[in-house]
DNA sequence: ATGAAAGCGCTAACAG
DNA sequence: CTGTTAGCGCTTTCAT
């Protein structure tokens, strides 16, 4: 075994400082007032001995473990890699340290991370919640935010999300600012609760802009490359007859790679002949040639706020609430604009 | 403030099971033989109860808290967040929770962090140091895994990182299967190690093979897109009057992709015309079109493998050792095959 | 196979 | 401003 070798405890500073625990106490948390004198010899005989705080026993006694826990799908995704980045940033400015765990969309999982963040008596957790029937009630002496879009399954648990519905309208507009009408849009499998959402605001955007929602062109991918590139495919053979340019809005950025490489290989040209909107932000959308024009979730902000009311929850200065945060256009060229072509 | 309500206790539970503390606490660490009769007793006061162990006045009295950490430069960079993904996973299978940090290459983040670390008592750590001057004497009760290519600098401290040397080589022999002969180069700027690292076993090759080293041509680029770009269309260029094929090795997927670009602006088709190789395995390299083919660091393996390490160190079971990890080849189609094309 | 007692290192009362 | 006292909930050691 690995020698956990003796290390300096603060009755060994008191002693060697010449005072009880207690003023150590107080110079370590630097709120109550103590002599100047009193604290300079403390303060050196902690350096003397490289003396660190045990802060397991400090939690025991004190009932705040300084530990907060986030638990996200996989952290390996961009998107989750990114809100895990904005929770820590926020968590260690705050004095805390950050556990991390990845589900991997497993109930069993979940729960099993749940028992540990529990027993590890972390201060406060921010969850993306697999499970449906995820015990929000059990975990009420737990502060906790939801991240994702939870906020519909449990109103009584703070949550913070992206606005979807702003990033959906954004998407659109764009669309329309730069001269084309409501575009063919690529969504994932009817099954999703995304896609049903994903329509809902199609059809509020028709019927704002006074057009018939049933003429929308939908094709299904799957979220995956190959799914956008296959649908966008069809939808190439289905419009080959019409002349208009092709403007299309896919549900995520994987699926408008797809597209964009869909079109290249039908020879036309991303951005001039066709024009591909994606959703979502990830840092590959900046490779293709040209950039993948999307709306972009607001990922590590999402982390960063989510955070901030954790805290705020766990010193009580806030109540449960709900959080929208405002998607953002990533201009990079895939959408022509077609005001200065038809010039 | 938020309520701490009160949580049963190993006391409670063991007045309404009829025992002691102690049985309890066997019962919990499954270890000592505990009569059935008690145990099912224990147990069902337990569920009853809602009882959760309290880790936090567990690890006090025990020493060992079952908490690792992990400090990387950046959680939101794909590769890092990979191989944080590997050293969870490893971590949470053997009752472990990980702390996760990212230093942002960032001394003072990296020195206050590594506090942290120790106050909280952790039972071990993985580090990508930053610090030239990482005090890893002072650490030396800590159980410690450095990544990276530490192992020059910290020869004491166990390392697990990727086999540079074996993946260029890996490079190289690839493409002279597939018809290539010593290949141009996009490398980083002179300034930094890896270049100098690169070049030496491009010299190695280049001995085995009786190729003369001074032949090589090497372009500077600085690890972006952009400047892979610019290195390509120099190469380009400077190529044009020979007719034979062009083939590139990029030392990152960054300038690869880059160098694609270049190409399929100059109306060169990679893959064919064009032969482009990358290093390093980033996701976006699998949507462009051709996908990268490129050399793949053994990310996720390097988690894993670095947490396997420290785990066994904490127990005991082995020394400080430096592993390598093999890279490996991902054909995406960027490289051509000159075997077929010519017969 | 089980229980009793003694702390782990710290902080929160309370006195002074 | 400072010291004393009493635990936090658990594991460990030593009895039995």
């Amino acid at each position: 075994m690995h020698k956990p070798y003796k290390r300096a405890t603060i009755i060994d500073v008191a002693q060697s400082a010449g005072v009880s625990k207690s003023t150590v106490t107080r110079v370590l948390e630097g709120k109550s007032y103590v002599s100047e004198s009193a604290r300079a010899r403390v303060l050196n005989a902690i350096k003397e001995m490289g003396y660190e705080r045990n802060s397991l026993a400090a939690s025991m006694r004190s009932g705040r473990s300084g530990l907060l826990a986030i638990v996200i799908p996989d952290i390996s995704n961009p998107f989750w890699a990114e809100v895990t980045r904005g929770a820590q940033d926020r968590a260690i400015s705050e004095g805390y340290s950050l556990l991390v765990f990845s589900s991997d969309w497993d109930t069993q999982k979940e729960a099993a991370h749940l028992q540990a963040i529990r027993q590890a008596r972390v201060d406060g957790a921010i969850i993306n919640p697999v499970a449906d029937n995820f015990d929000a009630h059990f975990f009420s002496a737990l502060p906790m935010v939801f991240i994702g879009s939870s906020a519909e399954r449990f109103p009584q648990t703070s949550s913070v999300g992206s606005d979807i519905h702003q990033g959906i309208m954004l998407g659109l507009d764009t669309l329309q600012i730069k001269g084309h009408g409501l575009p063919a849009f690529i969504l994932g499998p009817a099954s999703r609760l995304a896609r049903t959402r994903f329509l809902r605001v199609v059809e509020e955007y028709c019927q704002q802009h006074d057009i018939d929602p049933t003429q929308a062109i939908i094709e299904d991918g799957d979220y995956t490359v190959e799914g956008g590139q296959r649908a966008m495919k069809r939808l190439l053979t289905r419009e080959k007859s019409t002349n208009a340019h092709l403007a299309v809005f896919a549900a995520n950025d994987l699926m408008a790679l797809g597209a964009m490489m869909a079109s290249r290989e039908a020879g036309l040209c991303c951005g001039k002949n066709v024009s591909v909107m994606g959703f979502d932000g990830i840092p590959a959308g900046a490779f293709s040639l040209p950039g993948l024009t999307t709306i972009q979730k607001p990922s590590r902000q999402i982390g960063r706020c989510a955070m901030e009311s954790l805290v705020n929850e766990i010193a009580g200065r806030t109540e449960c609430r709900h959080i929208h945060l405002p998607c953002e256009l990533i201009d990079r060229g895939s959408v022509a604009d077609l005001r200065t072509t038809d010039q």
